[in-house]
DNA sequence: GTTGACCTTCCCATCCTGTCAAGGTTTACA
DNA sequence: TGTAAACCTTGACAGGATGGGAAGGTCAAC
């Protein structure tokens, strides 16, 4: 099976076999006589489970470790579910982040006339909290880059 | 003041300073005669502001906007109640996303003995969902990337 | 005058994904 | 058989926001 129906087969597009391969989260393909990467459907099966691991959110670090999980048929379970939940508590913890910066908008957009005038409590805390106003979620932390 | 001074002052890093000088987020600094680059308390306060908004997830892009309604002082306190709004509809949209990952893993994670034994039903569903099990949440959709 | 802290520019790396280009291969069809 | 379309290959470049480091110039304190 060449790069572009293993691709179709896992929904993990050929730029992204190629780049797994690169950085070894994949062997190697076999290669045909011409070139081509040969696939089969085990390859596939491989595939689909880092797709379906990428869709949790998992990093590729991450999907390293699952994978070597994966294959290795006497692992402990409690392995996997440490992993696992280490990663939820990640998430968790994006979660509470992004939620702070809601809380915190939402407080100040609820101040705002939001019509012609030009007075608004969003810039004006923007601009340096100086006033009472709604208080910023926690101690000051380094954002969590765009969204 | 040199750059490691609006810096500290601002909270924004030197190194951050020079690129959003570099994208034109902020005008070139006046240079000194060695070639230093000099601020004053008001492009501290520039600064500042970006650091607030950076820390409230806005990306780069948003922040020019905002910059240019902070700017104008004859802005309509709707247009910035608009742009905070939609952010906080796509922090939101984030949120969802994350805490739906966050739901599958813990669904998984729960029928996971987490013992020495091998059998796993986190793995066993990434290896393909055939049984019935945790469902996924929603439609099939692109992950978010690594968190 | 020396030393150390600071500044400059430029390059590299991250992380994952997409796009484009230039060229070779395979397949389908007339 | 010829040709066109669809596929494959590698390589480079991009993005978004940030950090790190190297090589070299400048300033301030002692």
């Amino acid at each position: 099976m060449n790069i572009g129906k293993a691709a179709a087969a896992s929904g993990v597009s050929a730029k992204m076999i190629r780049y797994y391969e690169s950085i070894g989260l994949i062997p190697a393909a076999r290669r045909t006589d011409a070139g081509y990467r040969a696939y089969t459907e085990e390859d596939v099966h491989v595939l689909r489970f880092i797709r379906r691991a990428r869709d949790l959110g998992f990093s590729v670090e991450g999907i390293t470790g699952l994978l070597a999980l994966w294959h290795d048929k006497g692992r402990a379970s409690a392995d996997v579910k440490r992993i696992a939940l280490e990663h939820v508590a990640t998430l968790e913890r994006k979660i509470r982040e992004l939620q702070g910066m809601v809380d915190t908008l939402k407080a100040l957009a609820s101040h705002c006339h939001g019509d012609h005038r030009p007075d608004c409590p969003i810039l004006a805390d923007l601009d340096g909290p100086t006033g009472p106003g709604p208080q910023r979620t926690g101690p000051r932390q380094r954002g969590i880059g765009p969204v």
